[in-house]
DNA sequence: TGCCAGGCCGGGT
DNA sequence: ACCCGGCATGGC
């Protein structure tokens, strides 16, 4: 078979995966949050957190009218630990928060107009730059708040490919940047599909694809 | 009750 | 270049 042939098979299963999930849950209209800098805390808070958590986190932070800028800026880091405590690492996240809300704050006098104007890929390198900011984390941040056409790669992610055998399992596992690489090679560079197939992809993982008990009889993917 | 959750970092080999 | 321990709360 030509290369070419193979490639297509690839793209087809791909639009095929993300048909049947969009199909079956229907539109989820992520990132949820009211604002680009609430969807940038939330990337940073949910890192290894379930959102229920993080969302009790933010309720938090706004209960005080502290997500801004300025507020985040000024507040006192082991204040805001205390703050976020319900999502977990909350010492860890805070310095975190911190980390970014300076960055942000400092070369970007806190706009998102500013700082998204920038191209994709050295603003990625900038954020990767930052203590806790890794790879999902930026790109969450790029696609969601910035609208970049940047896909995210996540633990679902990489367990539900494995599952449909569509990359290396186990011993050998494919890198962040191959899986990324793999979906934005055989999808359109559109930000609106990269967020609707990320949170599809999160959500069919959550309720349908748990490392303990995955649920595949119920599964939108199983007859695939 | 124990395992899992929308990762990332730092240190060791 | 991998591999591992640490970080921590709340739900099921």
């Amino acid at each position: 078979m030509l290369d070419m042939e193979k490639d297509n098979k690839v793209k087809e299963k791909l639009l095929n995966i993300y048909q049947r999930l969009r199909d079956f849950f229907g539109p989820l209209s992520w990132w949820p949050g009211d604002s680009k800098l609430e969807i940038m805390v939330g990337a940073i808070l949910t890192q290894n957190t379930n959102w229920q958590n993080v969302s009790r986190a933010i309720s938090r932070i706004k209960e005080y009218n502290l997500l801004k800028v300025t507020e985040l800026y000024n507040i006192d880091e082991k204040y805001l630990a205390q703050l976020i405590k319900p999502c977990g690492y909350y010492n860890l996240k805070a310095k975190r928060l911190k980390n970014f809300i300076n960055y942000f704050y400092r070369l970007y006098d806190g706009s998102t107009e500013k700082m998204f104007v920038r191209d994709c890929y050295s603003l990625r390198e900038e954020l990767l730059g930052i203590n806790g900011i890794g790879q999902e984390t930026a790109d969450s941040i790029l696609l969601y708040a910035g609208e970049k056409p940047i896909f995210v790669v996540d633990s679902y992610t990489r367990r539900i490919l494995e599952r449909h055998k569509m990359i290396q399992c186990d011993s050998n596992k494919d890198s962040y940047e191959k899986i990324q690489a793999f979906f934005m090679n055989n999808l359109p560079k559109d930000h609106n599909l990269y967020n609707e197939f990320h949170a599809q992809i999160v959500m069919v993982g959550k309720n349908y694809c748990k490392l303990g008990k995955p649920d595949c009889q119920k599964c939108p993917l199983s007859s695939i």
